[in-house]
RNA sequence: AGUCCUGUAGCUCAGCUGGUUAGAGCGCUACACUGAUAAUGUAGAGGUCCGCAGUUCAAAUCUGCGCAGGACUACCA
């Protein structure tokens, strides 16, 4: 409830989603956003980009977190004087929209072109991609995140997709993009190549039982493998391990480590029993050979496979063994490109299983293929694509490969064409004729993890698939150089994850198959020779008028479109997605028809494109990005280019990051943003990660609704580091709103109650008054307490901390200075001290200094809050200034006002008074009691000089007469003596242990003796030593008679010895307490005068204590009673509104309160 | 499997470049206070600083090896 009449607002309660639901209608009518663009229209830009979410889910919590740190540091830069635009964004492509499209519409993608068109399809696409943009927009504006909805980027626009497509061409055309092929995950029953992210879909690995054999790989004599043959029995194998028997028909080399050691050994075949000589890592021995039969009579072996004699008959390294040569396995082909059937060296090769060989088939494996392109070794692929032996393999041709591939009628039928009960898979029969041929040296099933189709729920195969790729390794040196540019936070992200990614680079994969993407804008011949890479909707135009003029294509399908023209509604006229590219066949110079590469781009590359694509750049906005190619990269910065901060969850780090920091390196040689704030997970209150599974995801719009986004916000900030994972916990919202804000609300309710009694009016002006503003005509200092000028010093040592740490991205850090200094020092100290000051008496110097002071700390407090708590403190700058906190301009702390001895005077003051009522505690006196004397031991000049300066406040705070200090020469104190390790143990080295145990055995007599020279000569383990005054601490222990408490070296003693005025003055103050509270109780107003009137009924003490401080009752209570009318002795003579009253555990008296009618 | 992060009181977190009583808030218990009062103060209980080893006069802090949780990347013969 506001009162209007009043100057400065009064609340009943803190309602803070009320209050952001108020401020937040507030903003939409003022457009306080677009304000606070307006008036910094000119000012230097700081660069942000947003990170397009997917509109194609719902938001969770986890978005709150990433979207307020977002708009923390956007309002910060823009509170210190820049100019923040925020473009909203939407990532629109992708799988997870295909997929989500599919299950409503009830097809699988082998429908589409069949039961639907791939028009529908992706009409259908687009529709539901932004099906929830309403709900993250309403999320957006009730975080109260400052981004510009209107307008925002959207990746399926045809304007954005000519700006990827621009820079795809710039890649093509410096050579950094090409086709080859990769090993990539297929689903042969799926028809469909498997993205790694359908990989990781729970569930998709299984434990399976394969069968696994270990093939012996005949060495073929040479120069080369001559030392392998040397004292051989019989023949010489070199062994390999694999689980997937079929890949063995395809194998074309055989992979060691080239640092590992091998061995020579002479054996037995297990089948066929024939002697052999077999290759194997040293380290593997165990695994297939019996220690008992080490060295065994090789003439006693009965053939029989048991207890197979073996002996070492030679050793050496791995890369003695590349350029081996052995006979093919399975002979069906002819490799094909390249050398094969050669041992070559790969450091991938481990001897945690297996045999230290690998047996490789580039075909079927990325290490493989890797490893052989490396040394141009050739590949045989004799598995088509729906997972079947191509014909060449005579012995199974048509097979599938995997027993899982047919069902299970097809089984039974297959086993009786095998003549068998029981349908064996290839694998097996492949291992069975490996056993008969001599040529297997352990068969056996073998349980492993095997990643599985998803949707089939048939295992996977790894089988090559052409793909376009991105050179990025060509650039490896730049993005690691550009990298140690950019300031990661948390560091490790950026040098650790981030850099060794960069450092282990791979090409970037950049082809899909899918149909909803950005399509590659690459035309071919069928034969592959020509090709045409197009860079935009210009160039597209002409060639298809080329086209048509040779008469390959009937028409224009874009002729609508106008070249030049950049209006949006040109730009409508055209879709480029599929299939309507796919219909344009361009014509090649030499006349040959070109179709379009079916891929379309991975949708990292539209995300990783918005700095350029958000802004149609180069069609459009060209200025805004550094004006030529010889200031790229020198430190010239664009208007929108690069950013100066970015800010995803951390598992974007080879995500958005990287996909943004490789294009823009490949395209621009420049870093894409300066500083990353890579945010960690929210997690639920036990640690777990939140999931729709498990039930623990939190609803953000509950959350909103109960607690408000500022509460929200401050909770997650200042509670964990951003890049920390956070433990949500609905009831760290409760404390955050319990200690921070209702803190803050109370403070400023008890201002505002003060300051409308008083007329109280702050000279305001918006320019950003330095230090304190004043009344006309009461400027600066005067009247300022001590207490004022402690809490503005305190005010600007928080001010310089926060901005400190916002500017460095800290936030966490800031919103607990901040925290602390109003629930502390502001709340519980100053406030608290200086209540008096605002009560009492008519304005004037010092009642104005304090209405200046509080009125300053609370309009600073807003504007420091107000990034991360963007409504409330907007409310609370308005009700003290008039006008809104994100207009201001960021305060600027004054370092004169700073006085760091003043901060530790006031601490020490606390601490005193902490001590004191810890005695009072113990002693059973009550704060209102007051107490005659309290002494304070000092050990230096500054303790003296500190405790003069607070004598006053300690006394007033603790209600005792008089503070006495204590000198450190007085007989009466006992005194400890403490070392001061570091500065000792840096001269002591190996005798402090020795120096601090003689130290603190130290008498008191020598604790004197050092305090009177300065030093000491002490002999230590035959050494003699020096020590210091300044080695040591010295303090005061115990003050004998007095009842004394100690903290560290701060020791005070107090004397409980209670007189009969004490007395009386504590009875008066009870009275006076008691008065108070009824006052309250009967509703009367903080300024209303009263008749009062005290039936002591016999009380001596009571009586005596009226007549004493009849002035001082009369005073506080704010009565009209003459002082000699305040005692009613005796009988109650009809008095109305009689109370009784307790003042202690025997004492009582009666009390009546009228309002006076004035 | 690799890379990175985290591990301090029942809970959430501070503890800077190593320095001797390891702190705060919440929660719990007791007492007090009461023109800010669904606030506040004081006191108490509560710790193998994840474990082991090392460096050092001195380790929560530095090094190594583990353990647990998490993220990402890869998936293997």
């Amino acid at each position: 409830m506001s009162n209007d009449s009043k100057r400065f607002p009064q609340y009943d309660e803190l309602d803070l989603p009320k209050v952001a639901d108020e401020v937040l209608k507030q903003w939409e009518a003022e457009d306080t956003f677009g304000q606070s663009l307006e008036l910094r229209k000119d000012a230097p830009p700081f660069v942000f980009y947003e990170g397009p979410p997917s509109a194609n889910g719902l938001p969770g919590i986890h978005h709150v977190m990433a979207r307020a740190i977002k708009d923390i540091f956007c309002r910060y830069q823009t509170q210190k004087g820049h100019r923040v635009d925020r473009k909203a964004g939407w990532d629109t492509h992708g799988l997870p929209i295909e997929l989500g499209v599919e299950k409503e519409l009830g097809i699988t993608k082998e429908d589409i072109g069949k039961k639907i068109s791939i028009e529908e399809y992706n009409a259908a696409c687009k529709k539901a991609v932004m099906r929830y943009t309403d709900v993250w927009n309403d999320m957006t504006r009730r975080i109260g995140f400052w981004l510009d909805l209107e307008k925002p980027y959207v990746t399926y626009h045809t304007k954005y997709i000519e700006s990827v497509w621009h820079l795809l061409k710039k890649l093509y055309d410096e050579d950094l993009l090409y086709k080859g092929y990769t090993i990539q995950p297929y689903s042969p029953a799926a028809g469909t190549g498997l993205s790694s992210h359908e990989l990781n879909q729970p569930g998709t690995y299984k434990p399976v039982k394969d069968t696994s054999a270990v093939a012996l790989f005949k060495v073929k004599p040479d120069h080369t493998s001559e030392f392998l043959f040397k004292d051989a029995f019989g023949d010489v194998f070199i062994m390999a391990w694999t689980t997937t028997p079929w890949t063995l028909p395809s194998n074309t080399a055989l992979t060691v480590g080239p640092k590992l050691d091998y061995v020579r050994v002479k054996t037995f075949n297990p089948y066929t029993h024939e002697p052999q000589t077999v290759v194997l890592a040293k380290s593997r021995l165990s695994a297939y050979f019996k220690e008992e039969s080490k060295d065994a009579s090789f003439d006693e072996y009965k053939k029989d496979g048991k207890l197979i004699p073996w002996q070492i008959i030679g050793e050496f390294y791995g890369h003695q063994l590349e350029g081996v040569r052995y006979e093919q396995l399975l002979p069906y082909a002819t490799p094909e490109g390249g050398d094969a059937f050669k041992v070559i060296g790969g450091d991938f090769v481990t001897t945690e299983d297996g045999t230290g060989v690998v047996h490789t088939a580039p075909s079927f494996g990325a290490d493989d293929q890797r490893v052989a392109r490396q040394h141009n070794i050739g590949s045989l692929t004799l598995v088509d694509l729906r997972g079947r032996f191509k014909p060449e393999v005579t012995d199974f041709a048509g097979e599938y490969v995997k027993a899982e591939y047919y069902t299970e009628e097809e089984r039974a039928a297959e086993a009786k064409k095998q003549g068998r009960d029981k349908y064996l898979s290839v694998d097996e029969r492949i291992a069975i004729k490996l056993k008969t041929e001599g040529r297997a040296f352990k068969v056996e099933k073998y349980e492993h993890n095997y990643p599985h189709c998803w949707r089939t729920d048939k295992p996977v195969l790894y089988y090559p698939l052409d793909s376009w790729f991105v050179r990025v390794t060509a650039k490896k040196d730049r993005l690691i150089a550009l990298n140690k540019t950019i300031t990661w936070k948390p560091e490790s992200t950026g040098t650790g994850r981030f850099g060794n990614w960069l450092e282990n680079l791979q090409d970037w994969n950049l082809s899909r198959s899918r149909y909803w993407g950005i399509p590659l804008p690459i035309w071919r011949t069928a034969g592959g020779d020509e090709e045409l890479c197009i860079g935009s909707l210009k160039q597209l135009k002409e060639e298809i008028a080329k086209s048509v003029k040779a008469g390959v294509m009937a028409g224009d399908p874009y002729a609508s479109f106008k070249a030049d023209d950049m209006s949006d509604g040109n730009y409508d006229t055209v879709d480029l997605h599929r299939p309507y590219v796919d219909n344009i066949v361009l014509v090649s110079p030499s006349g040959k028809p070109m179709t379009r590469e079916t891929d379309l781009i991975d949708v990292w590359f539209d995300s990783g494109a918005m700095p350029y694509a958000q802004w149609h750049y180069p069609f459009e906005n060209a200025q805004y990005f550094p004006p030529s190619p010889q200031e790229k990269g020198s430190g010239v910065e664009g208007e929108k280019f690069p950013a100066a901060f970015i800010a995803e969850g951390v598992d974007q780090t080879r995500g958005w990051f990287y996909t943004l920091h490789a294009i823009a390196t490949l395209t621009q040689d420049s870093v894409a943003y300066r500083t990353v704030v890579s945010n960690g997970l929210v997690l639920d209150k036990v640690g777990q990660k939140m999931s729709k599974r498990l039930g623990n995801a939190v609803d953000p719009f509950k959350t909103l609704d109960q607690y408000g986004a500022d509460a929200v916000r401050w909770y997650m900030i200042s509670n964990a580091s951003p890049w920390d994972n956070l433990k949500f916990d609905a009831d760290g919202i409760t404390e955050v709103q319990r200690k921070f804000f209702r803190a803050l609300f109370n403070t400023y309710n008890f201002f505002a109650l003060y300051a409308n009694i008083d007329g109280y009016v702050p000279a305001h002006t918006l320019s950003g008054v330095e230090g304190v503003s004043g009344v006309e005509g009461v400027s600066g200092t005067d009247g300022r307490t001590e207490s004022d000028r402690w809490i503005l010093s305190r005010l600007n040592s928080v001010m310089k901390l926060a901005d400190a740490n916002y500017a460095d991205y800290e936030p966490t850090i800031a919103a607990r200075a901040i925290q602390d200094f109003v629930v502390e020092d502001l709340s519980n100290w100053y406030v608290r001290l200086n209540r008096r000051r605002f009560w009492k008496g008519e304005m004037g110097a010092d009642k104005n200094a304090a209405f200046q002071t509080l009125h300053r700390c609370l309009e600073v407090i807003a504007m420091l809050s107000a990034p991360i708590a963007p409504f409330f403190t907007d409310r609370l700058y308005r009700d003290l200034t008039g006008s809104s906190v994100h207009l201001s301009d960021w305060p600027k702390h004054d370092e004169t006002l700073i006085d760091t001895e003043l901060e530790q005077r006031t601490a020490l003051a606390q601490k005193l008074t902490s001590l004191v009522l810890s005695i009072r505690k113990k002693e059973g006196h009550r704060v209102r009691q007051p107490l005659q004397k309290v002494l304070v031991p000092v050990t230096d000049n500054t303790m003296r000089t500190r405790l003069d300066a607070i004598r006053d406040l300690v006394l007033s705070e603790v209600n005792v007469k008089e503070l006495v200090i204590l000198d450190a020469s007085e007989s009466k104190l006992t005194k400890k003596i403490k070392p001061d390790f570091k500065k000792l143990g840096a001269r002591m080295g190996k005798l402090m242990k020795s120096v601090a145990a003689a130290v603190q055995a130290f008498d008191q007599a020598q604790i004197a003796e050092l305090e009177a020279q300065g030093s000491m000569k002490l002999s230590v383990e035959g050494h003699e030593v020096e020590l210091l005054r300044d080695d040591v601490e010295i303090s005061a222990e115990a003050v004998p008679g007095l009842s004394v408490a100690s903290d560290g070296p701060y020791t005070v003693a107090v004397d409980i010895t209670l007189t009969d005025e004490l007395i009386s003055e504590g009875i008066a103050r009870e009275l006076v307490s008691r008065i108070q509270t009824l006052r309250k109780e009967s509703g009367f107003e903080v300024t209303d005068r009263v008749q009062l009137h005290i039936h002591a009924e016999g009380e001596q003490q009571v009586e005596q204590a009226v007549r004493r401080h009849a002035a001082y009752i009369v005073a506080e209570t704010l009565a009209l009673t003459p002082e000699d009318q305040l005692l009613v002795t005796g009988t109650t003579n009809g008095d109305n509104g009689l109370h009784e009253v307790e003042l202690d555990e025997r004492t009582r008296c009666l009390l009546s309160l009228v309002k006076a009618g004035n």
